[in-house]
DNA sequence: GCAAACCTACTCGGATAGGGAATGTCCGAGTGGCAATGG
DNA sequence: CCATTGCCACTCGGACATTCCCTATCCGAGTAGGTTTGC
């Protein structure tokens, strides 16, 4: 039970992006070397940021990657369902039965840490 | 990212051990058939719930598994740890800095859901 | 002693994660030809 | 007629997007043999 390596990718991408001045696009082979990996590699994590709306991508010269809509909105919980997807944490074997009193309480358990996610935004990082 | 289906068993089990009449121990092949699994499987996890402290063994005749300690402190987070271990649920890239601010949040975002996982006891199941 | 029950080590296939190379695809920008126009 | 200007098509290279590949690790399960203990 861990997050991915690619999930602490794109937030550091994302905080950086954030970060950086939103005029000129910031390029993949920039934001790889700054993290140590391959551009390719980043490059794939940097597309799902793009589908989920979170960024986006110019391709073509001068191109790169920019934050995208109201930086302030950008939430912990988006990048990382962005990554992770949004299926839940815990899945109860006994799932003909919806009433499962575990399944219950790993829910709401799960919820409170979304919670925290929700509110917590990437501009509060930088302050 | 999610939990692994021996968490899920380990705390159906658990359930029921709880559950059950504390004066005779249950034996694994009646908590598998329960659950559908082997009883091999359920037999490794159940030695993590030893280790754990969580529950006591008796080999031989009449033998079996039954809950130890007091029923009403043994939390979800206590199974839980003993299945997935206590390793945290994030790790940061740039460990070489233990001040990085993603890395804070992450942690206090698990530490939520930690909380509400300690708090919630497996006696509150059955009332 | 024997059978019931747990304990442990080993194996094994499949799925997934992490990472990289190569290739495809898109797009801005330079370039060059050509026509229109003004002197 | 000649030079300047403007326009259009084409190419070219930079940059993202995608596909394929390999490796390591973990999870879910099962097998086999050993050990403990009650009767």
């Amino acid at each position: 039970m861990k997050y991915s390596k690619a999930t602490n990718y794109a937030l550091h991408t994302m905080a950086f992006l954030i970060a950086a001045a939103p005029d000129r696009p910031v390029g993949v082979q920039q934001l790889a070397d700054k993290q140590g990996v391959s551009p390719t590699y980043l490059s794939k994590i940097l597309t799902k940021l793009v589908k989920a709306g979170l960024i986006e991508s110019a391709s073509g010269a001068n191109g790169g990657y920019r934050a995208r809509g109201r930086k302030e909105d950008i939430s912990f919980l988006d990048v990382i369902q962005a990554i992770e997807g949004t299926t839940s944490i815990f899945e109860c074997s006994h799932n003909e039965n919806p009433e499962c009193r575990i399944h219950q309480v790993m829910l709401s358990a799960e919820d409170a840490m979304d919670q925290h996610l929700r509110n917590t935004k990437l501009v509060d990082l930088m302050k």
